[in-house]
DNA sequence: CCTGCAGTCTACAGTAACTAGAGGGGCAAG
DNA sequence: CTTGCCCCTCTAGTTACTGTAGACTGCAGG
C-alpha cells in the first residue's frame, strides 16, 4: 500500500490528527518519513500500530500500559504472562470503578426519588449532599461512597 | 465552636490542606478570616460547606455542578427542580459510564481467558488489541467498546 | 531564652491525555 | 492564479488537583 498523509491515517483509524502527532511526541508512535516539504508520510503498518493503541486506550489502559504492551510486542518470545498481568491489572481497575459507580448510581437514585419538587429549603438532594453518612432520612447500610472517584484515574 | 486552622479543617473533613486552598482559589470556598500573621481561620460552618463539596465531588459531580449546587443553596426559595436536574444529569452520566465499563469488563475477561501462558507470538491479548472488532476468534455481537472512555470526562 | 519541629504561607510547576488556536506554508483543481 | 483544504510547529488551555521550594509562625521542651 502506498504512503499516506496524516489526514488519511487519521481517517483510517478514527484517531484525530492532533492526537497522532501527540502520540508521536510522547514516543508511542515512531517518527514517520517526511516528504520533501516536511509532511509526515505513513506506511500501512502505522495503521495497525495506531489501531492497537486506540483499542488499548479505549479499553482504558493508560498510556504507560500501552507502552509496555508495545514493547512486549516488539520483543517477541517473552512470556505471555506479562501481557496477561497487564490485562488483569486493567480488569481489576475496571471492576473497582464499576463497584464505585454502582454505589453512586444507587445513591443518586435515592436522592432523586426523594426530590419531589419542593422548595430548596426542604430539598433532600441538597440535604443529602450535606450529610456525611446516611444520605436521606432513612437508614442505609453503609453503602458509603469511596473517595476521589472520577477525578483523575477514572 | 472556636476558629480552626486549615489543618484542623482538613482533619475534620478529610480534604487535604492543599485541596482546601485550591477550592478557595477557584471560588468554591469563601476566603476565611486571617490571623494577624496571615493564617487562615475557619468557623464551624466551613466544615459543613466543605463536607458538602467533598460529598458532591465523591458522587462524581464536576466542580462546575458543585458550584451550581452551592449557588442554589445560597439563594433559597428557588425550585428544587433545578437541583433535581443536576442530579439527574449526573445519574445519566454515571449510567453511561457503567455501560461502558461493563463492556470493557467483558472484553478484558474474554482476553484473559484466552491467554494461556503461550509465547507472545501467539498471545491473543495482543492479537485482540490489534483487532478493530471481534477481539478473539469467536464472534460477539457488536459489544463494541465506545471511544474515549476514561480519558477526560470519566 | 533558645532550639527544634510541625504547621502554615505564596507561588509555580507537574500530572494525564489530550484539545484548540495562532500563524504560516503546500498542493491540486478550476 | 486563486480558492480552499490540508499540513506544519509551537504554545496554551483543559480538569481537578498534587507536589515542591523557600520562607515564616507557633508551640513545647530544655
Amino acid at each position: 500500500m502506498a504512503l499516506m498523509t496524516i489526514g488519511k491515517l487519521s481517517g483510517a483509524t478514527a484517531v484525530k490528527v492532533t492526537t497522532i502527532r501527540y502520540y508521536e511526541s510522547i514516543g508511542l508512535l515512531d517518527e514517520p518519513q517526511r516528504s520533501a516539504s516536511g509532511q509526515r508520510l505513513y506506511a500501512g503498518a502505522s495503521v495497525e500500530r495506531l489501531r492497537f493503541i486506540r483499542h488499548a486506550r479505549d479499553l482504558g489502559f493508560p498510556v504507560s500500559a500501552v507502552r509496555e504492551l508495545i514493547s512486549l510486542q516488539v520483543e517477541p518470545g517473552r512470556e505471555c504472562v506479562l501481557v496477561d498481568q497487564i490485562a488483569r491489572r486493567q480488569l481489576d481497575e475496571v471492576r473497582r470503578r464499576l463497584t464505585q459507580l454502582e454505589a453512586l448510581e444507587a445513591e443518586l437514585k435515592r436522592m432523586i426519588r426523594a426530590c419531589e419538587g419542593g422548595k430548596i429549603g426542604t430539598c433532600s438532594v441538597l440535604a443529602a449532599l450535606g450529610q456525611h453518612e446516611n444520605c436521606l432520612h432513612e437508614q442505609h447500610d453503609g453503602a458509603e461512597v469511596l473517595a476521589g472517584l472520577p477525578s483523575k484515574g477514572a
